[in-house]
DNA sequence: TGGTATAAGAAATTCACTATCAATAATAAA
DNA sequence: TTTATTATTGATAGTGAATTTCTTATACCA
C-alpha cells in the first residue's frame, strides 16, 4: 500500500486542504473500490459538513494528478481506487460484484505488442473480466 | 458481415416493426460504431418521424437479443455494433476517436486461464487499448 | 368486428456529474 | 497587521444521456 495519498499530494504538489485531506485519509484506508456516494458517505462520518461537490472535485483532482484511478465498470457509476506502481487489471464477479485485481505480464506484453502492430503506441488500456464463480470442485 | 440484423431478429424471435426495420437496416449498413445519436441522424433520413426515444429502445431490445453490442469507451457516449460470430477487441485513437478491430487469440485464451486460477469462469470481457499513431519511421 | 396486447411518439423524469455563485478561507502585497 | 487577491467550499441549479410515463396508434387474434 506505499504511500499515503496525503505523502503523494505533497509529492505532487497537490494543495491539502481539511476536507480534500479527510478524502485522501478515507481512500488511503479503503482496500475497495468505492463510488463517489460510497465515499461520501464514509468521509461524512468523520467530517458531515464536507459537501458531495467537494468529494466529486477532489476526486476529479487527485485523479488528474494522476493519484487515484477512475474505473467505469459495466453500467454503474464510477468508482475510484488509489493508484499504485503495481499495475493491476479487474475481475468483477457478475453475481456479487466483487472485484478481484490481478496482474497478468503476458497479456500486458501482448498488448502493447498488438497497438505496435497497428501503428500505435499505447497510452492507456482497459481490461475487465466478468465472471461467475465456479462450483468448488 | 454475415446475416443481416432483420435476419437475425427472424430467427431469434424479436417482433420487427416498421421503424426497427429501419432502425435494423441502418445498423446493418453501419461498419464504425454509431452512438445513439448518430443512429437517430442516420434513420431520420429514412424516415423523419420515428423518434430518439424509439431509437433508445430498440437499440436496447437488440442488445438484450444478442443482435448487438454496447461499448462504453472512456468517457464518451454508448455506442453500438452489430454481433457477429468472430468477436474482436478495439484500439482507439486518442488523438481521432478512430476505432480499430483487432482479434488477438493468445490475449483471449490467457484471459480465460486468469480468470480459471481465480475460480471463475468467464463470461464476459472488456478489452480496450488507447494509442497514438506513431509518426511514420 | 371488437377486444386486448404491444409499440410508438412526445414529453417529463431520473441519475450521475458539472457548473455557478455567494460565502469563506488561504495567500500575497502593502 | 491590514488589505487586496486568489482559491476553495457548500448549496443548488443545470447538463446530458438514458429511461419512464402517458396517451395514441397499431398489430394480433378469437
Amino acid at each position: 500500500m506505499s504511500d499515503t495519498i496525503e505523502q503523494k499530494c505533497l509529492s505532487k504538489g497537490v494543495k491539502l486542504t481539511d476536507q480534500r485531506r479527510i478524502i485522501a485519509k478515507v481512500m488511503s484506508e479503503s482496500t475497495d473500490h468505492p463510488d463517489v456516494d460510497e465515499l461520501y458517505n464514509r468521509v461524512s462520518k468523520l467530517d458531515s459538513k464536507i459537501s458531495i461537490a467537494t468529494v466529486y472535485r477532489t476526486v476529479k483532482l487527485f485523479e488528474e494528478s494522476g493519484i487515484l484511478t477512475k474505473h467505469e465498470f459495466k453500467g454503474g457509476k464510477a468508482r475510484y481506487e488509489e493508484l499504485n506502481e503495481g499495475h493491476h487489471d479487474h475481475l468483477i464477479d457478475v453475481k456479487s460484484g466483487e472485484i478481484i485485481e490481478f496482474v497478468d505480464e503476458e497479456i500486458e506484453k501482448l498488448q502493447k505488442k498488438v497497438a505496435e502492430k497497428h501503428g500505435y503506441t499505447l497510452v492507456d488500456h482497459k481490461l475487465e473480466l466478468y465472471g461467475v464463480k465456479k462450483k468448488p470442485q
